[in-house]
RNA sequence: GCCGCGUUGGUCAAGGGGUUAAGACGCCUCCCUUUCACGGAGGAGUCACGGGUUCGAUUCCCGUACGUGGUACCA
């Protein structure tokens, strides 16, 4: 397997927003398809026209992009198994699903809905409160299996409208290995006839992903333990269509749950942290969800935090960057279960990656900020020096402001409930002097300005930790920030002086 | 209901027949800093329950409970 290609795809459906289950998948996918040095495949599985949304498709490779992965082929990448729209290759699936009908492994089923429906009203019960379209069903229903074969014949003729459903063998047991679980069985009777090619001509995503996966000579499929009970389906589609030998290797990945259960890609408002990599601005219901991207994560930290939500590697190291998590990724060791989502400890790894980037990595996002906050970033050897003495203290992008936005601008009021108690006559004079003494130096730079400040206090007689408080509220306006000199000397001469003096006025 | 999957502190987790059951986030205390952080040192807190198997079970087996997914002409 390691000699031969590895081949590993991700199939979204372009319905909404990309959710956190949803990339973590795609990682795992990359990751390991980067580490066997295979080819990471995206394929749209859009084959539900009622629920497309213009845009997502795009929309979906952006997060990608953001999130430093490049698929090798897709329908914008290109690649030699195309079409990468499942839209598009929908000739070739009728072909197989009649196969399968000449084959005795399917069947057409002419049932209209309003009969679907009265069946599963009549056979529904306190035991059975969602009646399958199964075994002993099927043979009471308007199917080739129960319909004499020149009836078939004609209905077929006319065009009536008819779905290809799977024909599920009785008393076998399905069994796979599954890359995470292990050996996972089922008993076919449990399992229904489920539709492999719908009225429209389309192919429901149980035929969609055996089809191409053998099309696109798929080695590895991960996907979300959803799927894991649809599993037998597409097992028996493979023995029937392409033989067990030629089955990828599956993995079905744990989920992601919120802090009260499931985690709804809907809502995410309600537990006050996005759930989708970036903003997803949805054009049928006009609605905007907030994303990671936007609320000021780092895609450094993003992919980090979602890589070790269900796996790590043995040892106790947290912080892995793309190109650690492509050589250390191993999906032996992904849970089994799933696991909830912690929003203090995703803000912890956004803090540990901007503590660790140099600044020039992100000060864009900073100088945007900035600027739509209305502070002009000019100089920016500056403003990154500035952004480098305060990015201790931030934790999202947009904390850059309340952090650094003193820098650039006076502050808009002060905390004078933390220096007015222990003011003093002395103190103001103090800082007149101060003024002077400060107006006089020729070289600024933060030495001097400190030694001033505490010869100064010395002569006066005062203690500098006392007058250091003050000077902070006058500089920045509370009680934050770096070293006060460390300010001063960088804010300039000039406004060190003005900021000081108009706040003597008040104080 | 039925079927599948799962279950180590509040959360993420290492481990796995005999351990003082790692580590991280969060929380608390202290140190550093006359600010806020960063950093450092400590602290509280855990193997879902019941049966087996075994000299011994958190670890293996079986039940139960709980969680979660599926049970669509959605993916």
């Amino acid at each position: 397997m390691e000699q031969s290609t590895v081949r590993v795809r991700f199939a979204p459906s372009p319905t909404g927003g990309l959710h956190l289950g949803g990339v973590r998948t795609v990682l795992y996918n990359y990751l390991f398809a980067r580490k066997h040095g295979g080819k990471f495949i995206v394929r749209i599985e859009d084959t539900d026209q009622s629920r497309f949304v213009e845009g997502a498709e795009q929309y979906i490779f952006d997060c990608l992009k953001w999130c430093g992965i490049e698929p090798d082929e897709s329908p914008l990448h290109g690649g030699n198994y195309g079409p990468y729209r499942q839209s598009e290759r929908k000739a070739s699936y009728l072909e197989y699903a009649k196969d399968l009908v000449e084959k005795g492994f399917a069947y057409y089923a002419f049932d209209t809905p309003e009969e679907l429906e009265e069946m599963r009203n009549k056979l529904k019960s306190e035991e059975n409160p969602s009646p399958q379209y199964d075994g002993t069903v099927r043979n009471n229903m308007k199917n080739s299996l129960t319909m004499p074969a020149d009836e078939v014949k004609k209905l077929l003729e006319e065009n009536t409208r008819h779905v290809i459903r799977i024909k599920m063998p009785g008393q076998e047991t399905i069994s796979f290995t599954d890359m995470i679980h292990g050996e996972v069985s089922f008993e076919s009777d449990l399992v229904d006839d489920k539709v492999l090619l719908k009225a429209d001509g389309m192919p429901t995503y149980h035929l969609a992903v055996v089809v191409d996966d053998y099309l696109m000579k798929i080695t590895h499929a991960f996907r979300g333990e959803e799927w894991l009970s649809s599993a037998p389906v597409h097992i028996l589609l493979w023995k029937y269509l392409f033989g067990l030998e030629n089955m990828p290797q599956w993995a079905h990945m744990p989920l992601i749950l919120g802090p009260s259960g499931k985690l709804s890609k809907r809502d995410g408002a309600k537990y006050g942290f996005p759930v989708f990599a970036m903003n997803w601005n949805d054009s049928k219901t006009g609605e905007l969800t907030e994303g990671f991207k936007e609320k000021g994560f780092l895609p450094e930290a993003f992919i980090n935090l979602l890589a070790v939500l269900g796996w790590n590697d043995g040892t106790e190291q947290e912080i892995f960057s793309l190109e650690e998590l492509i050589e250390k990724f191993s999906i032996e060791r992904v849970h089994k279960g799933g696991a909830k989502f912690d929003f203090e400890k995703a803000k912890w790894y956004n803090h540990e990656w901007i503590k660790k980037l140099d600044v020039s990595n992100y000060s864009f996002l900073v100088k945007d900020l900035f600027t739509s906050k209305g502070i002009a970033v000019n100089d920016e050897h500056n403003f990154n020096q500035v952004l480098e003495l305060v990015k201790d203290r931030c934790t999202l992008i947009p904390d850059f402001y309340t952090q650094a936005s003193y820098f650039f601008k006076t502050p808009d009021s002060w905390d004078i409930e933390a220096v007015k108690p222990k003011w003093s006559e002395d103190k103001t004079a103090f800082f007149n002097e101060y003024c002077i003494q400060l107006a006089a130096i020729e070289n600024w730079e933060i030495g001097i300005i400190e030694t001033t400040f505490k010869e100064l206090a010395a002569a006066k007689n005062i203690k500098p930790g006392e007058l250091q408080l003050p000077m902070r509220i006058m500089l920045v306006g509370a009680k934050f920030g770096p070293a006060v000199f460390e300010i001063a000397a960088m804010i300039g001469k000039t406004e060190t002086v003005t900021r000081i003096k108009n706040a003597l006025k008040v104080f």
